[in-house]
Formats: structure tokens, C-alpha cells, sequence
DNA sequence: AGAATACATTTCATACTTAAAATATGTCAG
DNA sequence: CTGACATATTTTAAGTATGAAATGTATTCT
């Protein structure tokens, strides 16, 4: 090592240090709770549905005729099992969700009625609208660049937190 | 409008198209899930509490002796005023925080406990740690980018959501 | 002063969320 | 076949979150 270091402010090269992440975090946070509220309380406005309600429907909708089971969307929305049984119970309740028979007796397999999928469709195109029009103010140049840099960041996260779990 | 226009397959210079929108916000909302989760069970693992407590004893750590009103920390959160009331009900019944006199019998000020001081640091000490671990994954200088094109989507949201209320 | 109004907070009903315990079903070794 | 284990889900208890109604307190107008 240089006995002459360069007497850099700034360590461009390594990673961030604690008060520059913790910034960083602060800002990500900060735009994601402000979008989710937005969105949120459009659903609630313009369709009288939530977030979770929204996005239990956009897997099954991406999953077509087939479903899915219970545990599938659990991993898919990142949330407990528990959870997802109240989601279902309220989707199906709406008339929006229909269970399926299934070989298994363990498993419960739901998807999209037809009513279900209309709402959704109608849903999603708002959705789709309310997001462009809040990016609105990122150019394409910036909108690529911070995609990209949440990847590397997924990156980050998946790394640090496997690594906790390998001795 | 030129008859010739150039037949560029991206839109580098204008605003992102709802696909490239959606795309982002879903990055971005990965990232803010994913960072959320592993502090909320690390801190329910190493110190028995929550992420909204962390958060309402972090803004009462800022305030210092004068502490906050229940309005105050609402804002600051973004939550509910409804909200903080269960919150601090709670943080009071662990000795985290005090009410404190005041002038306006409408307003209800809190501030941190000694013995809510102390905890608070140490969680926010480990707090920062496993951020800055988290992020470790990117150089300097993808942080700073980063951050400043938060800085700018931040920017953006605020744009497009006051222009809502403008007529 | 008294009425109207504005303000800060709490209460209420409901929904969402989790971790942990309980339930029910399937699989497999002996 | 039967007991042990594994798998998928539901239930339970507690916390977190919201919007709307209710409560209590200040301010202002006349």
C-alpha cells in the first residue's frame, strides 16, 4: 500500500459508507411509500379496491385458466400465508376469484372469474396510466439508468442477505 | 412535424412510456420490500420491537427535549393521525416515551424517555450497520448516481401530484 | 358573551400483516 | 398397514394502517 495515499473526500471506488446509504435508503423509501399512496388511494377512489386486492389479481391474472395455489401467490406478493388466505377469502367474497379442484387435498388453487378479470383489465389500465404520469418527470435516459441501478441494487440486497445464511 | 421522422426504437429524450414506467416501479418497490423486510426481522429478532416504532422513536430522537406533537410525527411518517395515536400509546406503555405540559390542551406533545434514548441508539446504530451491508453491493458511485436520480423521481411525483389539485 | 368555526386528537369499524400454533393431507420407511 | 415425517393451508392473537365520525379545545365574529 502507497504510504502516500491519494486524500480523496470521496471513496468513489469502495461501497457507500453508513450515513451515504442510509441517505440513499431514506430516498428510496420516500418515493416508493409516495407512490403506494398515491396509487392506493386512487384504487380506493376510482375502484373502491386496495393495493393488495390489486396485485393478488395481477398474479392470477398473469397465471390464466390455471391458477394458482395459495402458496404460489404468498411467494409471488412476498407476504405470509395467512395473509393471503384473508385476501382470498375477501376476493371471493366479491365474486372476483373462484376456487378450483385440485388432486391434492392440501392445496387450494384460485383464479380469476370472468368478472374478475374485466375488473382487472380495467384496473390495470389506470394503473399503468397513474405510473407513467407520476414518472413523467424522469426522462427515458434517466428512467433506463435508475432501473438499471435498482438491479445492481436487487443485486446488492440478494447477495448481503444469502450471505448471512451461509457460515 | 417532420414526414421523416427518425425511426428510433428507444425514446431517450422524452418522458418513459407506461411499459418502461411500470417496469421501474416495479425495481423500485422489490428494493423498498426487500430492505424493509429484513430490518423489520432484524429488529424484531435482536431488540423485540418494529419498524414503525423505530420510525416514531427516530423522528422524538431528532426532536430532542421539546419533542413532537401527534401531528407533527403524523406528517413526518406520512401516516394516519389515527395512527400515531395506537403508536404512541404503545411506545408509552413500554417507557419509551413521556407526554409532556402544554399551553394548547388540544395538543398532545411526547418526547423520548431517558431509557427510550438509549434503546434508540443502539438500534439505530445496528440500524445503520445493516444498511450499509445491504447496500455493500454497489461502489460510491453508483450510490450517489442513485441517489440523485431518487432525488429526481422524487421530484417528479411531487410535480405530478400537485398538479392534480391545480385546476 | 355566545355562536359559529377551525383545529388537534381520539375513537371506531374495517382491512391488512405477521409469527406461531393448529389442522388436514400426503408420503415413506419398516 | 402404521407411525413418523413432510407439506399446504387455516386459525389465532397482536400490531399496523386507513377514513370517517366523534370529542374536546381554541379562536373569531358579531
Amino acid at each position: 500500500m502507497s504510504a502516500a495515499a491519494a486524500p480523496l473526500p470521496d471513496r468513489l471506488g469502495g461501497a457507500p459508507d453508513g450515513k451515504r446509504s442510509l441517505r440513499l435508503w431514506l430516498r428510496l423509501l420516500t418515493c416508493a411509500t409516495t407512490i403506494e399512496q398515491t396509487i392506493s388511494q386512487r384504487l380506493r377512489d376510482d375502484f373502491g379496491s386496495t393495493l393488495p386486492r390489486f396485485d393478488m389479481l395481477s398474479a392470477l391474472d398473469r397465471a390464466g385458466e390455471a391458477g394458482l395455489t395459495m402458496g404460489d401467490v404468498s411467494r409471488m406478493l412476498m407476504v405470509s400465508n395467512g395473509n393471503v388466505t384473508g385476501l382470498a377469502r375477501r376476493l371471493k367474497a366479491d365474486g372476483l376469484i373462484e376456487h378450483l379442484p385440485g388432486a391434492d387435498r392440501r392445496v387450494q388453487r384460485v383464479r380469476l372469474t370472468a368478472d374478475g378479470r374485466a375488473r382487472f383489465a380495467a384496473m390495470a389500465r389506470a394503473h399503468e396510466h397513474w405510473i407513467e404520469t407520476l414518472l413523467a418527470g424522469l426522462t427515458g435516459a434517466e428512467a433506463e439508468d435508475l432501473t438499471a441501478l435498482l438491479e445492481q441494487t436487487k443485486r446488492s440486497l440478494r447477495s448481503a442477505i444469502h450471505e448471512e445464511s451461509q457460515p
